[in-house]
DNA sequence: CAGTAGGCAA
DNA sequence: TTGTTTGCCTACTG
């Protein structure tokens, strides 16, 4: 979460405040804005005293003293259930029921009625100009914030044009203090730019007044490199037509708002068409010729300067204006001719390249929805040096192969840099993909990455791809965005969600949003796979319950997971689902009850510890083998594993309120390769036990799927449960035992511990402390597995295919059998080379 | 070369 | 409201 906002008065009392930060439950809408109330408060001189003025506008205050102005003090009878949400003082146009736009004067929100014939124009302007909060089914939620309007004056809007087209597409009119807020906000935007020039970072201006102001300021000023000249001064490249390449007829800005054609204007209506358009396209060559000024700043200095800036009010672009650029060469890539890229891809590639130039910021796409082919495309456009992160070599070598598929770019141009992989490009370009462990590993290298790492480190980049960018605020990775020279950065991920408040650093690390999609919309188009969520609420047994009432919060949720009731109703989803043809992944983030239900019902399992020849053979039988349906996860699932085949996704336990992992699950079934099918719908259960703590945790979850439209189904009772076979812990014996078992679990670490703390006594206590907690830590898997070991034995003779599974696991507790493993790998691994 | 320790993220 | 274990990665050790 953001810093809340302070109040900006406390006479009303702290309740007010504490709604309103619950209120902005930040959805899709993150980065949040920086620039927000007091964010400004640092700000100097005139700036500060203007800021001032719109916060002022903007305050609990300033509404209600005009409130009672407008509204004279009158209040009705029901005004009282609308609070500060009353706008029955604001006068509709005559014409209001053509128009679907709704402003709220306080807050600088905009509301969107999405049943109305010039919504889909209104949503194109609207994600151009203001971050989409809560997109339901009928009203969508959008913020005006300093920096959204900064991402739309980005591509090319005016502010005349912002509030003209707000103005028309509005049942009000648009209130003052908004168009002052629109005014305010633009009017120094572009004005500071950040430039990279032979590996050296300069604040590029075209009113030298500004610069001095910059060199003024107590933050930046010291950051300048010494001994530089003061300003040099160059004239201003110039834009030109730019294509994209994938797409038809790719024009700048025109299709950034393009206005699809899909609404046609309406009969009488005051809202046309044309006129956007005509509003939207206005060519920015009047900034042609100009001259420009700039001064260098030292490379560590720039997160710094782009925060600072930010802070004043005055966010510095990043722009790079690949086609001018002669000192570094060019890449030979393109596009395959057949990659054609879809509309919603297009149009976040114009956000980027709007002016002819590549912005630096963020792209926001569900998972399944083509984020890779976006970067590649991104790639094909700057041809010049390019850096890819991912998060893990895993997906650095699906990076690879997948620039390999859609462009023609020479295989041998495109390096790897991973801690078994150190190859180097042969050309003088290239580019290289690699993760964000290997850049921002710390401390003592070994000999072939240190130099890797100065390669990358001691020449220019066109472009930085950061893929699943929400990692990147992260204290670690951060810093590599400064060490690493790059013209552009493109941010790339599903999920733009921490449960922190870093996201919001995004703006100043990368850039502001330049797009997010709507996932309904994509799922309505058929890009990604429609979506049928519930959450099942299981009781809890009384045994259980008593059990959880008496135990700390630590144990508590190992009994929540294991809760008979919802492992009956997992067999049962489990059961319908395989009926049905479905292919299942059930979701477990505690190892023990991932275990657990695995092996009670005969599953096949992978989890961290599962090597990867296992993972393999087990991800194979999932995929190709119509007797193995199900599929147990821990999160490694949560990334990084690819399975198009699954259509149904059963979550048994989940890490706390994360509502990035409950997205990225429901990703994993978007990209369902049956999702085109007549009538096909995945599935997504949540499993949660009643009356517990995981109710609380459930709905933080959904938060952000609710804001993407997705509405959860709550199931408590699952129809026809109670008929079927076999349904397992169904007398209050087995139940005894199972809780017993739970029970077990626990004693069993502690029983590990005591024996820990006799292998160190010879030891200081800070020492064997540490020792002891990894020892714990390393030894409760094998504890585990151990105990489940009784029943796996029992199991192995039943199911041939999950039997692969568990010779590793016997191995991981006798270095007999371990050894006895790897000799069968290795002849199985000669017999399929043969 | 295999196994492991240590660090980090969520 | 709150928690803290699992997974991934690198580099070291024998």
């Amino acid at each position: 979460m953001p810093p809340k906002r302070k109040a900006s008065s406390n006479v009303r009392g702290g309740a007010k405040a504490g709604r309103d930060s619950t209120a902005s439950t930040p959805g899709p809408a993150t980065p949040r804005s920086i620039g927000s109330s007091d964010e400004f408060s640092s700000a100097s001189e005139s700036e500060k005293e203007r800021v001032g003025q719109t916060i002022k506008k903007f305050s609990v205050d300033e509404y209600k003293a005009k409130k009672n102005a407008t509204s004279g003090g009158g209040r009705d009878s029901a005004s009282h259930h609308f609070g500060n949400s009353d706008f029955s003082y604001l006068s509709l146009k005559p014409d209001h029921d053509n128009r679907p736009l709704w402003i709220d004067p306080k807050k600088g929100r905009i509301i969107l009625e999405s049943f109305s014939p010039l919504a889909t124009h209104a949503q194109d302007f609207l994600t151009t100009v203001a971050e989409p909060l809560s997109r339901p089914s009928f009203l969508h939620e959008y913020a005006l914030t300093p920096h959204s309007l900064y991402a739309a004056v980005s591509v090319g809007l005016d502010p005349k044009d912002i509030i003209n087209v707000l103005d028309r597409l509005s049942k009000i009119p648009v209130p003052e203090n908004i168009k002052e807020f629109i005014i305010n906000c633009t009017q120094s935007y572009g004005k500071v730019k950040l430039v990279l020039k032979n590996t050296k970072h300069y604040v590029e201006s075209s009113d030298p007044q500004m610069l001095q102001t910059l060199l003024k300021d107590e933050v930046i000023g010291p950051l300048r490199v010494q001994g530089t000249e003061d300003i040099t001064t160059t004239s201003a490249p110039k834009m030109a037509g730019l294509v994209i390449p994938g797409t038809k007829n790719f024009a700048g800005v025109q299709q950034s708002i393009d206005l699809r054609g899909s609404t046609k204007p309406q009969e009488g209506e005051n809202v046309g068409q044309e006129d956007i358009v005509a509003a939207l396209n206005e060519d920015d060559d009047d900034e042609e010729a100009e001259a420009v000024h700039a001064f260098e700043i030292a490379d560590a200095g720039v997160e710094v300067v782009q925060k600072r800036c930010l802070e004043l009010g005055l966010p510095v672009l990043e722009e790079y204006d690949f086609r001018n650029d002669q000192a570094n060469p060019t890449l030979d890539i393109d596009l395959k001719p057949e990659a054609q890229i879809r509309h919603y891809q297009e149009k976040s590639l114009s956000k980027m390249f709007g002016n002819g130039r590549a912005k630096s910021g963020i792209i926001v796409l569900p998972c399944g929805a083509g984020k890779t082919l976006v970067g590649i495309t991104a790639a094909c456009t700057i041809k010049k040096g390019v850096l890819i992160l991912c998060t893990s070599s895993m997906s650095v070598h699906q990076w690879r192969a997948e620039f390999i598929r859609w462009s023609n770019i020479n295989p041998s141009d495109i390096a790897v840099f991973t801690s078994e992989n150190k190859s180097r490009f042969s050309g003088s370009t290239g580019i290289i993909v690699t993760s964000y462990n290997m850049v921002s590993q710390k401390g003592k290298r070994s000999y072939d990455s240190q130099k890797m790492m100065d390669f990358i480190q001691s020449r220019e980049w066109g472009l930085m791809i950061l893929d699943e960018v929400h990692v990147a605020p992260a204290a670690m990775f951060r810093k590599v965005t400064s060490t690493i020279k790059t013209h552009s950065k493109l941010g790339l991920t599903a999920t733009l969600l921490r449960e922190d408040d870093k996201i919001s650093d995004l703006n100043f690390l990368i850039g502001p949003k330049l797009y997010e999609a709507n996932w309904m919309e994509l799922a309505e188009q058929g890009h990604i796979a429609r979506v049928q969520c519930a959450e099942v609420w299981c009781p809890m047994t009384t045994e259980f319950y008593s059990e959880y009432l008496k135990q700390s919060s630590k144990k508590r949720a190992l009994i929540w997971t294991m809760n008979p009731r919802k492992f009956q109703a997992c067999q049962f989803l489990i059961d319908y689902h395989e009926k049905r043809g479905d292919k299942i992944i059930v979701f477990a983030d505690n190892i023990y009850a991932l275990k657990a239900y695995a092996t009670k019902l005969n599953k096949a399992f992978i989890f961290g510890e599962t090597g990867s020849a296992e993972r393999e053979r087990v991800l194979a039988n999932f995929r190709f083998n119509d007797k193995v349906n199900t599929l147990f996860l821990s999160k490694i699932g949560d990334t990084s594993l690819d399975l198009p085949e699954a259509t149904c996704l059963i979550q048994i336990s989940s890490h706390y309120g994360s509502r990035r992992q409950e997205a990225q699950r429901l990703g994993r079934i978007l990209r369902a390769k049956r999702r085109n099918d007549e009538g096909f719908n995945a599935f997504f259960y949540s499993l949660v036990s009643k009356d517990t703590q995981e109710m609380f945790f459930s709905s933080k979850r959904q938060a952000f799927l609710v804001d993407q439209g997705y509405a959860f189904k709550v199931i408590t009772h699952l129809q026809g449960i109670e008929e079927m076979p076999n349904l397992a812990f169904s007398t209050p014996a087995e139940r005894r035992e199972l809780l017993q078992n739970v029970l077990l679990a626990n004693d069993d670490e502690l029983d590990f511990d005591d024996r820990g703390d006799n292998m160190f006594h010879t030891m200081d206590g800070r020492t064997k402390a540490k020792l002891k907690k990894k020892a714990v830590a390393r030894r409760t898997a094998g504890a585990l597995s151990e105990l489940a070991g009784g029943q796996d034995m029992a199991y192995i003779e039943q199911n041939k295919i999950k039997n692969k599974d568990m010779k590793r696991k016997k191995g991981e507790s006798n270095p007999f059998f371990k050894k006895l493993q790897r000799d069968q790998e290795k002849r199985k691994k000669a017999l399929e080379e043969l």
